[in-house]
DNA sequence: GTTGGTATCTGTGGA
DNA sequence: AGATACCAAC
């Protein structure tokens, strides 16, 4: 065997979790620890040991870390790795509903709908019950049907749940479950899924189990892995329960993630899988590894990402380390404007490649918000310095891709709703609102989709016949698409819809590069329908259905090519699993990071911290922070205060030349500026925030040695004023205290003493 | 129905 | 700042 020889790279703990193979594992990872190397050795050990890869189902949640994965695995094995079933809960799961749809009463070439579908959708059925669009806001519609889905509560459940029927009734929305049962209605009649509808409808289909399904996907897949399991939902994790556990299961299912790298909870995540993970395979002889050694950063930075997530209250207690030494401190800037930011940064920037001989692909510039990229774009463009942005508007979802996409979704689907209302004007054929709303209204009498009441529509004149015009056009489409392959398809609709020839008439440069698109992504086709890249567990099938499904999960993320030399941008949600020799954490301020949505409640709160957790902990070497005091948000310019994050490092992490001399009272003295402003802005509807303690001046403030600091104390904190120290762990330097301060919101802290500045204000 | 103008509002993350 | 909403004139 060449055992010996693959495992040798890994130390003792991720040894024995990529080698314990069976029954249900735990791997509880920190960041840097190697949990990819684990993931992919398990893998690797697996094969080695004869399973066969098509039994082994490997879910992430994103196609790169999915790609990236089998590459490793190949490397290891061979081509093998190719036929292991690895992608995202989605990607998998369409894969699957393809096969089995009709068994739930979906047809096999369905639609997925993107986000703006689902709102475009939303906004026709809340237009058509006549609602007041200023209550029944498309977002908060969208995310209530979304969590009512992730937590598998179907519109006959909702409609008789007295406590989401109370929640909407509070927020003023009673009629959201009616919404709710339209929606499903709708999507279902067009034979469209929603990114919700892949996971639901799965879990639909093992869930009734039509002609033994579940139990033939519970045979295929022997073997489940599941990576970043701190992100999962509910919905995610049932399913996974599903496959893996019943009668007579040997469990074999894997699953590792971080409670502290959970940042997801946005779009239901939920932290306690992980907790509840262990106890719902406990009488199955759960086995659980923790990783707590970080291979990837210097101490200053593990240490300063130790001490900020103690400030979280819910977390699995474990310690990590650091391998590579003590290292650089924390670098800070302050600037005065986000012009200023820019520039300082791309200064940084130059500086550290000259004095420490970094590539462009060594450093990294991760913000909060997209919109934060374009100051930093502009002078690294201006300093010759080569970047790639990722994330931010996918290629497909350019307007002009999208309209494309319409007239292509149509021709294998006709009954798609919102690809058909995107497309029936445009080009202009003087089929306007009017028209599409007397159509609607028709499709709603009948209970017939848009589609099947076009025929049904009479309009009179030139509308009429020009409608008429539309249904035989689209009727060529389909025909074409059933008859040829995707890009003799595509190509015949790009012409015969007239886009082409539309664009062809703006030579603006924007214009010349909106035609531009359209012919890559009809060159895309092209290739897709010419690639001999026969994917493992995927059939070989080269028609536009075909092709339709394989984008539809494409995202933005997935786009950037690598290898080329360039300093990477992109939001800390996208940077996730990733690592840089020196990382660039800009924008540290409140209300931007931590965001100003996250902060009425504290559930947001440690979101957002997690969040800056995993920023700090993608360097390896080189950490620097910034912050402006100004910034044009809205067209206006706007002040702002230091994120709280910012004091949550202690002063010994960050760099002397800056930290020492001027850092602490700068930012304490950022802190408990009052903020009229804010307050009165928002100050309807959202709690006080949490540093509006009492203020205390950092020049006269004498910290107690932290050895002297026992439980009973009453201390005084530099930010959160006066508490008393309820209990302590851990020993000598890692004492964590939990500290309640009483005027706070969330009154009880944990705080690591080693690095608290803390004064016994009585024994 | 279309076009082109002005007023108004919005305010994260991403499969 | 940028998108969207709304309105008046063709």
């Amino acid at each position: 065997m060449m055992e010996d020889n693959y495992l040798d790279g890994l130390n003792i703990v991720q040894r024995q979790a990529a080698t314990h193979t069976e029954g249900p594992v735990l791997v509880v990872a920190g960041p840097g620890s190697g949990k990819t190397r684990v993931l992919t050795y398990r893998v690797a050990h697996l094969l080695e040991k004869g399973v066969k890869p098509w039994e082994i189902l490997m879910l992430t949640f994103t196609n790169k870390a999915a790609k990236e994965m089998k590459e490793r695995i190949h490397k290891v094995v061979g081509p093998s790795a190719d036929k292991v079933w690895a992608g995202t809960f989605h990607s998998i799961f369409s894969k699957i509903l393809r096969v089995e749809a009709e068994k739930i009463g979906y047809p096999s070439n369905f639609t997925v709908y993107d986000t703006e579908d689902s709102k475009g959708l939303l906004g026709s059925i809340i237009k058509e019950m006549n609602l007041d669009k200023q209550v029944y806001s498309i977002n908060s519609v969208l995310s209530r049907i979304s969590s009512a889905k992730s937590n598998i509560i179907p519109p006959t459940r909702y409609a008789e749940n007295e406590e989401l029927l109370q929640q909407d009734k509070l927020s003023k929305r009673p009629l959201l479950y009616k919404i709710y049962a339209n929606y499903v209605t709708r999507c279902k009649r067009a034979g469209v899924m929603d990114f919700d509808d892949l996971l639901y409808r799965l879990y639909e289909l093992w869930h009734k189990n039509p002609d033994g399904v579940l139990d033939k996907y519970r045979a295929k897949f022997k073997y489940v892995l599941v990576d970043e399991f701190q992100d999962t939902n509910f919905l995610q994790y049932k399913i996974v329960q599903k496959l893996v556990k019943y009668e007579g299961s040997p469990c074999n299912v894997c699953v590792v993630g971080d409670d502290a790298q959970s940042i997801y909870a946005f779009r239901g995540a939920n932290i306690q899988n992980i907790l509840d993970f262990e106890a719902d395979f406990k009488t199955n002889g759960i086995q659980i590894f923790k990783l707590e050694q970080n291979y990837r950063s210097t101490d200053h930075i593990v240490q300063a990402a130790n001490e900020l997530i103690t400030f979280n209250m819910r977390q699995i207690p474990k310690t990590i380390r650091s391998e590579k030494g003590v290292g650089q401190r924390i670098r800070l800037i302050k600037a005065l404007t986000d012009t200023e930011e820019g520039k300082r940064v791309a200064d940084a920037i130059l500086e550290q490649k000259n004095r420490y001989h970094l590539g462009n692909k060594d450093i990294a510039i991760l913000f909060r918000t997209n919109a934060q990229s374009r100051i930093f774009e502009e002078y690294l463009r201006r300093y010759n310095i080569s970047y790639k942005l990722v994330g931010g508007t996918s290629f497909y979802q350019r307007k002009e891709v999208k309209d494309l996409i319409a007239y292509l979704r149509l021709a294998v689907n006709p009954k798609d709703e919102e690809a058909l209302r995107r497309v029936i004007n445009h080009p202009k054929r003087s089929i306007g609102d009017t028209s599409v709303d007397k159509i609607a209204e028709i499709a709603e009498q009948q209970q017939v989709t848009l589609w099947e009441a076009l025929p049904l529509a009479n309009l009179g004149g030139k509308t009429q016949s020009s409608l008429n015009d539309f249904i035989r056009l689209i009727q060529s489409f389909v025909k074409k698409a059933t008859d040829t392959n995707a890009y003799e398809a595509a190509s015949f609709v790009a012409t015969e819809s007239k886009l082409t020839s539309l664009m062809k008439l703006d030579t603006t440069p924007e214009g010349v590069d909106r035609l531009d698109n359209l012919n890559s992504l009809l060159d895309g086709i092209k290739e897709f329908v010419e690639s001999d890249l026969e994917e493992a567990i995927e059939v070989n099938d080269k028609s536009l259905a075909s092709y339709l499904q394989n984008i539809a999960l494409v995202t933005s993320l997935d786009e950037s090519k690598s290898g080329d030399d360039s300093v990477t941008l992109m939001s800390v949600h996208a940077a996730k699993g990733l690592e840089f020799a020196s990382v660039f954490v800009v924008g540290m301020e409140e209300d931007l990071f931590p965001s100003f949505m996250s902060k009425d409640n504290a559930e947001g709160l440690d979101e957002e911290r997690r969040l800056f957790y995993v920023a700090i902990t993608r360097a390896e070497a080189f950490l620097t922070l910034t912050y402006a005091a100004s910034r044009y948000k809205n067209g206006k310019m706007r002040y702002l205060e230091a994120s709280r994050f910012l004091e949550e490092i202690s002063a010994a992490h960050y760099d002397t030349d800056l930290a020492l001399k001027s850092k602490s009272s700068e930012i304490a003295s950022n802190f408990n500026v009052a903020t009229p402003t804010r307050a009165s802005v928002q100050g309807n509807f959202k709690k006080k925030p949490t540093s509006a303690v009492p203020a205390i001046d950092p020049s006269t403030f004498v910290p107690s040695p932290s050895d002297q600091i026992e439980v009973g104390h009453k201390v005084l904190h530099l930010i959160f004023g006066e508490g008393s120290v309820k209990n302590i762990d851990g020993q000598r330097d890692k004492r964590v205290a939990t500290i309640v301060f009483p005027h706070l919101d969330e009154p009880e802290k944990r705080i690591m003493l080693k690095f608290a500045k803390l004064h016994i204000v009585e024994h």
